[in-house]
DNA sequence: GGGTAAAGTCTACAGTGTAGATAAGGCAAA
DNA sequence: TTTGCCTTATCTACACTGTAGACTTTACCC
C-alpha cells in the first residue's frame, strides 16, 4: 500500500518513524469523521499503514489514545492571563470552546466524560492548564484565590452545559433540520407536550453563539457584584 | 401484543415472565455497580437468569437498552409546573437533578453523551417530559414561549455542567480523596502550576451543593430582571 | 385435536482489545 | 567480522463483544 515519501536513510522507506503526535492527529481524524466507538486499534493502525500492536507504543490504551484525542483538542484552545479585561477573557474563551466543540462534535463526549473516570491531581497537564490560567486571571482581576476556583466552576460548568444543549439541536443538514424536527414534534401527543410542540419554529432557529452570549452576560453579572461584594468587605 | 397476563400458574417456576421494567431496573444495577461499558447482553441475560437473545424483546439493541436505563433514572425526577414560585420550583428540581446524579453517578454519561445520537424530536417521551413541565412552569410565571425555551436552556446548561464538574471531583472514599489529590496536586510543576497547587486544601472541601446553590442564584436573578425587563417593555 | 403466533434457545460470525511469543533490525564490544 | 544485546516491529492467539438467523418449545384460540 502507498508507500509515500522519502523515509530518509537506515529506516526503511514508507515508514518514517511514528510519532504520539501523528498517532493522535490520525486517531482525532477517524473521530472526527466517524465517532468514537469507531476508533479501533486495528483501523487506527491500518490508516497509518503500521501494525495495530505497534501503537501501544504511543498510547498505553485505547482508553489512553482516547483521552490523548480529548488533550490534543483542548490544545487548540489558549488566552492570555495577563490581559486586565478578564471578563472580556472569559467571553472570548467561552466563544473559542463553543466553536471548537462545533468543529470537532464528536470528541465532545470524550471531553466531558473522560474526566470523570481521572481524579484531577492525575490528569494529563495539558487538560488542567486552561483551568491554571484561568485561576491566575481571575485572581488577578481581584478574586481571592477560592473565590476563583468557585468562579472557574460556575463558568466552566455553565459553558460545557452549554456546548452539551446546543450539540443536542444541532443537526449537520439544516434542511433535513427543520423536517425532521416537525417531523419528531408531530409525533408528540398534543395533550401531553403543547407547549413544546408549539415551540417547533423556535426550535429551529436557534442561534448557539447568541444564546450562550446571553447566558454569560448573565453570569458575569453575577459574579462582578460578588467581586464588587467581596472587595467592599475587605476594605472595611 | 403484551398479553396482559395474570402471570401465575402455566409459566414455569422461576420465570415469571420478564418486563421492560424489570430488565430496565435490573441493567440499572449493573451501571450502577461497575459502569456502562461493564452492561452486556451476556452479563445482563445470566443476571436474570435468561438467555441473552431473549432481551432483544425488550431493547432493539444494547444502545436502546442504554437509552433506556437513563430514562429510567430521570423518571424519578418530578415538579409541579403549577406552582407559581417558579424560581423554588427550580430551585429544588436543581437539587434534586444533582442527588440523583449522586447517586447514580455512572449514569451521568449517558444522560449527557447519549441525546447527542437522537435529534431532539425523536427521544423517548420520558426524556423530554421535564422539558414540558419547565416550559409550562416559566410560561405560567410570565414567561414568554421563546423566552422560556431560551430560560430552559441557559438552566439546564448550567445544571447539567454544574453536576459534570461535581462528578468530576468526587470521589468515593473521603479519606482517600484528600490523599490521592494532594499526591496529583504535588505532581504538578510548581512554576507551571502555582495557583491550582495552592488550592489543594480548598479542593478538598467542595460543597457542592452550597456551590449549586449560588450558581443558581446567580442565573435566577439574571433570568427574573430579564422578565422584568420584558413585561415593562410589553406593558408600554 | 389442529393451527398460529409468540417466546425462548442455540449456534455461528465478524469484530474487539490486548497479552505473549516471535522475528527483525541497529549498535557496541570483542 | 563475529558475537551479543536491546529496542522496535510483527504475528498469533485468546477471551469477549453484539447480534443475525435457524430452530425448538410453549401458549392460546378455534
Amino acid at each position: 500500500m502507498a508507500t509515500p515519501d522519502t523515509g530518509a536513510g537506515t529506516q526503511t522507506p514508507g515508514k518514517p518513524r511514528l510519532t504520539r503526535e501523528a498517532v493522535l492527529a490520525k486517531a482525532l481524524e477517524i473521530v472526527d469523521a466517524d465517532g468514537a466507538d469507531s476508533l479501533t486499534m486495528r483501523r487506527l493502525g491500518q490508516e497509518l499503514g503500521r501494525d495495530p500492536m505497534g501503537l501501544y507504543r504511543y498510547a498505553e490504551n485505547r482508553a489512553a489514545l482516547l483521552d490523548g484525542v480529548a488533550e490534543l483538542v483542548l490544545d487548540d484552545l489558549s488566552l492570555t492571563p495577563s490581559d486586565p479585561d478578564w471578563k472580556g477573557q472569559l467571553r472570548t474563551l467561552a466563544h473559542d470552546l463553543r466553536l471548537l466543540a462545533l468543529r470537532h462534535p464528536n470528541v465532545v463526549p470524550l471531553l466531558v466524560t473522560r474526566p470523570l473516570s481521572t481524579p484531577l491531581g492525575l490528569r494529563p497537564l495539558g487538560t488542567l492548564r486552561p483551568l491554571e490560567q484561568i485561576l491566575s486571571l481571575l485572581v488577578k482581576a481581584g478574586f481571592r484565590a477560592p473565590d476563583a476556583l468557585h468562579v472557574y466552576r460556575a463558568y466552566y460548568g455553565f459553558l460545557y452545559g452549554h456546548i452539551l444543549n446546543e450539540l443536542q439541536e444541532y443537526i449537520v443538514d439544516p434542511d433535513e433540520n427543520e423536517a425532521l424536527l416537525r417531523l419528531g414534534l408531530h409525533r408528540l401527543p398534543p395533550k401531553e407536550f403543547p407547549r413544546l410542540r408549539s415551540l417547533a419554529p423556535a426550535l429551529v432557529e436557534y442561534d448557539g453563539a447568541e444564546e450562550l452570549d446571553q447566558g454569560i452576560s448573565i453570569l458575569l453579572a453575577g459574579l462582578e457584584s460578588q467581586l464588587k461584594r467581596q472587595q467592599d468587605s475587605a476594605s472595611m
